[in-house]
DNA sequence: ATGGTAGGCGTCCTA
């Protein structure tokens, strides 16, 4: 099992991880949103539960995480082309599962704030940027697994209500084009491909008693290469944990092999 | 109901 959880501060959501490890026992985790530097990372705490950790930190904002118990290697921070000092939004490692090489990634596309804004461009620049990487691993007939809160809900049934978001932030064109140019590439929808017509989010606003209503959006995405899909068995959401006290508003999201 | 809540930071920004 691989899980992918925008945490929302790994400080804040620290126990509710360890619960979930408890459940679950993942091989790997891709974490999204751990607000903190690389020295704020409970590194013993993890490693304590088996896990190999690599860390793209970031104070207060952002940050990526990759928790592992296979040993990872060939880490890469951060994408090319967006510059030194980065948004701590991209880290990428080398697993090996039964002598077969993986390339993993944990993803935290930017919010994009407002469509049209300047942080809206700099979110499809990021996509653009991620797209190269993602055309250049495909190109080189990598093995990819790629989890993270991407920040587009891909299509109408991936939104509570579609009329109310068509052009808005999340599920804008710009954004969902985006999305559909990583599909074409050849990834695979992990989610969409093992639940035709299934209507299910991975985020709930805070706001609005947006998870009492479930007035939420699947903008956590799992996508892998072809021969990577031929392996998996099953995809989902693991909603609980965005029912816990002091939740994330994000929920876990997985694959299993 | 174009509001609302949460986290980290520091007297607001981002989501």
């Amino acid at each position: 099992m691989i899980i992918c959880w925008n945490v929302n501060s790994i400080s804040s959501r620290f126990i509710h991880l360890t619960e979930l490890i408890r459940e679950h026992n993942p091989k790997v985790i891709l974490l999204q949103e751990i607000k903190c530097i690389e020295e704020k990372f409970p590194y013993e705490e993890l490693s304590d539960l088996g896990y190999n950790i690599k860390v793209f930190g970031q104070k207060a904002y952002n940050g990526v995480a990759i928790l592992s118990k296979y040993p990872l290697d060939d880490t890469i921070i951060g994408l090319e082309g967006m510059g030194d000092n980065q948004e701590a939004r991209y880290i990428e490692n080398t697993i090996v599962i039964e002598k077969i090489c993986y390339k993993i990634i944990s993803v935290y596309v930017p919010n994009g704030s407002e469509v049209g804004s300047e942080k809206f461009i700099y979110k499809l620049n990021f996509f653009q940027k991620l797209y190269e990487r993602l055309a250049y691993l495909m190109k080189h007939e990598e093995n990819i697994i790629m989890g993270g809160d991407l920040n587009v809900a891909p299509e109408a049934i991936d939104v509570y209500d579609p009329k109310r978001s068509d052009g808005k932030l999340l599920f804008s064109i710009e954004e969902r084009k985006c999305f559909r140019k990583l599909l074409n590439l050849g990834l695979i929808d992990t989610f969409r491909d093992f639940n035709n017509d299934v209507q299910q989010f991975s985020w709930w606003d805070y706001r609005a008693g947006s998870w009492q209503h479930n007035k939420g959006m699947r903008i956590d995405h799992i996508l892998v290469s072809p021969a990577v899909a031929d392996k998996i068995s099953t995809s989902g959401v693991l909603t609980e944990p965005r029912g816990w006290s002091k939740p994330s508003d994000h929920a876990p999201i997985y694959i299993n092999f």
